[in-house]
RNA sequence: GCGCCUGUAGCUCAGCUGGAUAGAGCAACGGCCUUCUAAGCCGUUGGCCGCAGGUUCGAAUCCUGCCAGGCGCGCCA
């Protein structure tokens, strides 16, 4: 049930009405009705709804917006189901009051869909992928892979609320010269390990990690690959080190609570020909060309700065050309819309990119990619360099260790996509008032205290039907109760604006007027009529915040 | 030089796609536990919304130009 939105519909209906009425009247004059809206304004003392008509209507009706109004408002025809008043306010809006009752059908609802509440069916089953995190197998997963994770993984969670077909989808770099310089930084490693003379490559991986993870390889294999070909050598250290190193980033991300449906391999374009066949289409359409013995693709012809290179000189695909048949093979897998994750670092590829769909023919707005700003660690209030050369960045890993992963999703989704983070590392360690995610959760919490007791008491909650709603009329309780009607519209809002961070702020006003109500308001009262209703409300809200919560991927603890 | 992002309270950030007197959290200060979890509640203090123009009934929000910070502009991925 969306309360909300169907009252606003049915507000702006009878608006609609009434304008009409009034041109027939010959009161005001318009030829086509504005396209206005009815909103919940900030401000509680403009009533429940507001709406702009009056003042869209000014140049049509050449009157003054409040004159308007209040015309159109005296051909509203009342009395309307719910409505208490309708007053003209400020510059011209139309102010609508509603009386105490109107929402109170939310809370049986909310009851009845249960962990379907808050959910809609905007997406119509549509087919959807979200493409996050995909960082390079080579290693573990730092703080910008994180906030990727748990922004891929919480848009995921809403498409699929709002009634999305959705596939989660991470795709593996194993292909290319990163791939090269992981064989020979891993050769080195081996050939050390063994006690003779070698060097790491200047771009090779200097991370410490990969004497562990050659340790394990000479632990099955011992020294058989000392005398082999160098280039079978490489080939074996890299098939072994991909896979425990992607064992690992599975394992750390299922311990984030982000489980994907697919992994998708880089060099599975490359074996199967996808690549060259996708190089070839580009060819056939005309944009493509050869200059200083490189294969180019003429971006630039799509708006893009640019021409870009798809086949060296020395005759090897880059990545770009892999990316283009990806994201074609993304599309003949059937998905309508494809959504990728990128860090800001990677804006400058979305114009190519997007530029190669639309010479294969595809619609590039198909393709949507969500920038994300990078991640500043703090600490002890001073900034904590990331840099893989040094070996001294966080990674995923310490991070849930650090500071637990509820805390550290909370964080990174807190914020727009668009804004810097700045993670601080003491504030999302610290257990106390000063951690956004545990007010949250401690509401959760205390409801579940409540209702423990009540049942030790031998007090159920009631069915909504058995309880007397219209006793829930403390300032308190509405706030309480119009909260939570608003989580459908918050939901939708946040899907289709790829904006997670509207969840966490619905979280914590939802959280903060449960925790006033709880201070003013007492659910196990002695008034038997006023408890029932007062249980409902609370399993309502209890309801609402643990599902706002599930789409956070944050635990709804029953106890603290 | 060109492109993208950001600039709002002392700090970290919201501001629902143009609405009415710009909001939270933290910090600071003052109150509230013999009854359901004080990880809580109530109150006070705190603002040239980076600057300057423009668009209109109306701008933190849209447009233009500056200023400051971050990130890009590889035959790397």
């Amino acid at each position: 049930m969306n309360i909300i939105q169907e009252t606003k519909r049915r507000l702006a209906a009878v608006l609609e009405e009434a304008a009409v009425a009034a041109r027939a009247a010959g009161e005001i004059d318009f030829e086509e009705l504005p396209d206005f809206i009815v909103e919940t304004p900030r401000d509680k003392t403009h009533g429940d709804f507001a709406a702009n008509l009056a003042l869209l209507l000014t140049k049509q009706a050449r009157q003054a917006p409040r004159k308007i109004a209040e015309v159109i408002v005296k051909h509203v025809e009342m009395p309307q189901p719910g409505v208490a008043s309708i007053e003209v306010a400020g510059p011209g809006f139309i102010n609508f009051t509603l009386d105490n009752e109107w929402l109170l059908p939310v809370l049986p609802a909310v009851l009845a869909e249960d962990k379907e509440y808050g959910w809609s069916n905007v997406g119509k089953g549509t087919k959807i992928q979200v493409e996050f995190v995909s960082a390079n197998p080579t290693g573990l997963l730092h703080m910008g892979n994180a906030r990727g994770a748990a922004l891929g993984d919480c848009i995921a969670n809403l498409l699929t609320a709002v009634g999305y077909d959705v596939t989660r989808e991470f795709y593996i770099n194993d292909a290319g010269n990163q791939i090269i310089n992981f064989g020979l930084s891993l050769e080195a490693r081996y050939l050390q390990a063994l006690g003779q003379e070698a060097d790491i490559p200047e771009d090779g991986y200097h991370g410490v990690d990969l004497i562990e993870t050659v340790k394990h390889f000479i632990d099955k294999y011992g020294d058989k690959y000392l005398d082999a070909e160098p280039s079978l050598r490489r080939e074996m250290l890299v098939r072994f080190a991909l896979e425990e190193k992607l064992t690992a980033i599975r394992q750390v991300l299922e311990d984030f609570g982000v489980t994907y449906d697919v992994w998708f391999s880089e060099q599975s374009l490359h074996d199967s020909g996808a690549v060259a066949d996708t190089i070839n289409e580009l060819k056939k359409a005309g944009f493509v060309y050869e200059k200083d013995g490189a294969l180019w693709f003429r971006a630039t012809r799509f708006g893009y700065d640019k021409d870009e290179v798809l086949v060296r000189k020395n005759g090897t695909p880059t990545y770009f050309a892999a990316d283009i048949a990806y994201h074609r093979n993304k599309f003949e897998r059937g998905f309508e819309h494809v959504i990728n994750i990128w860090g800001a670092d990677h804006h400058g590829h979305v114009g190519r990119l997007k530029g190669s769909l639309k010479a294969l023919n595809y619609d590039p707005d198909r393709l949507e990619v969500v920038l994300m700003q990078l991640v500043r660690l703090y600490q002890g209030g001073e900034i904590l360099r990331m840099s893989k050369r040094t070996g001294q960045y966080v990674t995923l890993n310490e991070l849930i260790e650090e500071v637990g992963r509820d805390a550290a999703r909370y964080f990174f989704v807190m914020l727009k996509s668009d804004s810097h983070l700045e993670f601080d590392l003491d504030l999302a360690r610290s257990q106390s008032s000063e951690n956004p995610v545990y007010y949250v959760q401690y509401a959760h919490a205390r409801i579940w205290s409540i209702l423990r007791l009540a049942k030790e008491r031998g007090i159920e909650v009631p069915a909504a039907r058995e309880a007397n709603l219209k006793l829930l009329k403390e300032q308190a309780e509405i706030e309480l109760i119009k909260q939570i009607a608003a989580l459908p519209d918050t939901v939708i809002g946040a899907a289709l604006a790829r904006e997670p961070h509207r969840l966490t702020r619905f979280a914590h006003d939802l959280a903060s007027l449960f925790h006033s109500f709880y201070t003013s308001c007492r659910v196990l009262a002695d008034d038997l009529e006023v408890r029932k209703a007062r249980l409902v409300l609370v399993d309502a809200t209890r309801i609402t915040l643990r599902n706002v919560l599930n789409l956070l991927g944050i635990s709804a603890p029953e106890r603290m």
